[in-house]
DNA sequence: CGCGACGTTGATTTGCCTCAACGATTGTGG
DNA sequence: CCACAATCGTTGAGGCAAATCAACGTCGCG
């Protein structure tokens, strides 16, 4: 008799929600799964190292970044819990990746390689579906993003940031918030201080 | 005796590079597609409307830019002949879209209705694949130049810009590379004027 | 030919950064 | 439970990358 563990519940309800697999092909994708718990401020990926795990979040919040030149971490997500996160070209690529991933709380995760994923589109096909609805909305999320980040002023990507993740300010870090939004700490100090300009 | 229109033949090979597909299947594809021209400096789609097409590039090239408060523009895509291009938050949401399309050479594209696409996934399951494929590969771009913009200088940009589209850069008037690397015109002739500070 | 789009150049401005110093809060080990 | 260090947010002075505005030369095209 199968069953499948708590900790793949949440992650399996996710797929649920979006496409039908049978109670087999449940079974084959929970079997694929690798649960782990990271302490917050623990790293799970560093730069320079291949990423060959999609991971979501069940408990707890993740985060991807890239340093630059000078120091500097610059976030490119963040994963609360119910969320995937990876670097997408360090993944699809097998090339050593250029971000970091950590957890911002302590969390709970589960793990999925890519080369498993790939065996799986062919037991479980609706799977396919599933990873493409999911690429397709976080494109569309990209995409949106950098037209802000080309075409918005600090204050109203501030003020965008506020509207689309109000759950997320919570208990987040400000510092955290100027990295998402391309500013430094100080500045964004400087702008929430001050008479709140119009956006 | 079903055939396949000239028009539809370097889209057909972009899908079959990546999946199999029947010669049945092919025809079910083809049969949903539309091909039409486009002058220079026409807009295809404008802000405001609902895009309800994924474009597919035959010849020439399309791009697709926000209009901000100021007036300036901000160029999201380029899509030189095989590329395909569109507003993923309108198309997916069917919301009205912040983006205008139009050409920078004359072009011929090929339309494919986004309700035509859903359908073609149950006809046609490869295709689902092959959107999957470029979805991931798409959002591993758009990831990638995201972090571009967040870490990088405006001449770091710009070198990567070269290195990345070699064949775009032929013709394509400096304004456009500007406005895609998120600087003014301008100051893009500066730049390239002055001694080529390092990278 | 002449007009409009494009690139260039210079003067000036500005949005945001850098650096540094300083409280407040958190958390941690003794 | 307190003392201390670390982390975080704040504030100020000064600096720089890139924008703005304006003028001008050039080219391609109708």
């Amino acid at each position: 008799m199968l069953y499948t563990p708590m900790s793949h519940e949440l992650l399996i309800q996710s797929i649920l929600k979006r496409v039908v697999l049978s109670d087999k092909e449940q079974q084959l994708v929970s079997g694929c799964l690798k649960t782990k718990k990271l302490k917050k401020k623990n790293l799970l990926y560093q730069e320079g190292e291949v990423q060959h795990h999609l991971v979501f979040v069940n408990s707890g919040c993740l985060r991807s970044y890239s340093i630059d030149k000078n120091g500097a971490e610059h976030i490119l997500q963040f994963a609360p819990s119910g969320w995937w996160i990876a670097d997408m070209k360090s993944l699809l690529n097998a090339v050593p990746s250029s971000l970091n991933i950590d957890a911002i709380e302590d969390s709970e995760i589960v793990l999925l390689k890519q080369l498993d994923i790939d065996n799986l589109y062919h037991t479980v096909p609706a799977l396919e579906r599933y990873f493409r609805i999911l690429s397709e909305r976080s494109l569309a999320t990209f995409q949106q993003r950098l037209i802000d980040s080309l075409s918005l002023t600090a204050a109203e990507r501030y003020g965008n940031f506020c509207e689309r993740y109000p759950s997320l300010i919570q208990g987040l870090p400000q510092k955290y918030v100027a990295s998402y939004i391309g500013i430094t700490p100080e500045f964004l100090s400087k702008m929430l201080s001050q008479p709140m300009k119009k956006r």
